[in-house]
DNA sequence: TGATCAATATCGCAG
DNA sequence: CTGCGATGTTGATCA
């Protein structure tokens, strides 16, 4: 990992075209090849970077003199996309030996609801049994599909913040299902830790039920079920 | 700005929980008070890292040492989410002061191109004319409302990626506007610079034409009417 | 402040 | 390689 402090103007020529003018920053090339131009603001984001795998390219004295610069550096990927970052002064340079890391490990995350609302499925209801998780269909597969107490065929899709895309999507499931004779009536359940009011109206519009998702309840219960045993 | 290469483990917990085994890393401290926890891989993206407005405690000697460690950072947010960094020993430990950012100037983006095709509405078809961009319904502005040759009312959604979640916005808009009738009928044109098969298979579909943008093109033709003046 | 929408989103997984 | 969903998404804009 090599750290360059240096004012430095940028100009980005890819996806989209931007250009920086010449300030202080920090300039950050990581072993795995990436560049990455940081302010002292916007939290962790750049201000504009290359990824993996790109082509750094120095320039010798002698190019960068002649554009009166310090130093130029070039970046750019198979895709053409460029990275020109044209260094005016040099105020740090240093370079440090990490190694491999061994990675973050993630706890508390989404695919836990799915498991969670299968093993208790009664949350949705008394005498709800389940018919299976991950339900496929020709459009991809349903998150849970179930009975409810009178045995009605219900379609559950899951998400952790419920917004209107995830309606559109149970709809289109829902639309699919009931072509099914074996199947028909489905009724259909939107189940989030969070359900957003606009997803919500589109949802009771179209007949579909919200049900907001206790994380902390759902894992509770299990917890509980597991202490049990 | 003040940059520490050391050997740490971190340990987040928050709106989810996450623990960073023991290893080199840069810890990248800004002005702006955020804290990211960087490896020698992953592009710009930091293994950990907590967002302003939070507070940087770093232990006295004494404390450090009571734990066997170099020096143990503590980061506190407002919603009490923790950031704890343990580090083993410190490698590199330097500050830069960069000053405020005159930050990016970007171009070809998604407004951009609603102007440029605004302004140029006969790219639809010859005769076409401009309505209004941004046409107000109950559920978000239109991108675009036009008038083909035959006076009929056309709906243009305008995306730089154009994928399956713009064609259930524009099936929305056309929905409604179809409701309406001084309007109705309404055609949909999706307009991208690059449209996604699947999206294109959904638009087909549904009878909404998809068009793909040439940005270059588009400006092109602006820069020829501009140099007109 | 809250809701909505775009992003050079990034990242991981499955088909 | 493409599509799809999740993200501690982040960031900007508008009410």
């Amino acid at each position: 990992m090599r750290l360059v402090i240096a004012r430095c103007s940028v100009d980005y020529a890819g996806r989209l075209t931007a250009h920086l003018p010449s300030a202080p920053r920090l300039i950050l090339v990581k072993a795995d090849g990436s560049v990455s131009i940081h302010a002292d603001d916007r939290a962790y984001k750049p201000l504009n970077w290359m990824s993996p795998p790109c082509t750094l390219k120095e320039s010798v004295d002698g190019e960068a003199v002649e554009n009166g610069a310090a130093a130029v550096w070039t970046v750019i990927n198979k895709a053409g996309e460029k990275l020109i970052i044209t260094m005016e002064e040099i105020l740090h340079d240093s370079s440090h030996e990490l190694g491999v890391d061994p990675g973050l490990i993630k706890d508390g995350v989404e695919a836990h609801l799915q498991e969670l609302l299968a093993d208790r499925i009664e949350t949705l209801g008394e005498g709800w049994t389940l018919v299976r998780r991950e339900y496929p269909t020709a459009i991809g597969p349903v998150d849970i599909l179930c009975r409810d107490a009178d045995g009605a065929t219900v379609a559950v899709e899951i998400k952790r913040r419920g917004e209107i895309d995830g309606v559109e999507q149970l709809t289109r499931y829902l639309e699919l299902l009931n072509r099914d004779p074996h199947l028909a009536p489905v009724k259909g359940i939107f189940a989030a830790q969070e359900i957003k009011p606009q997803a919500r109206v589109l949802a009771t519009d179209r007949g579909i039920d919200c049900v907001v998702l206790d994380y902390d309840a759902l894992r509770g219960i299990e917890d509980d079920k597991l202490r049990l045993f």
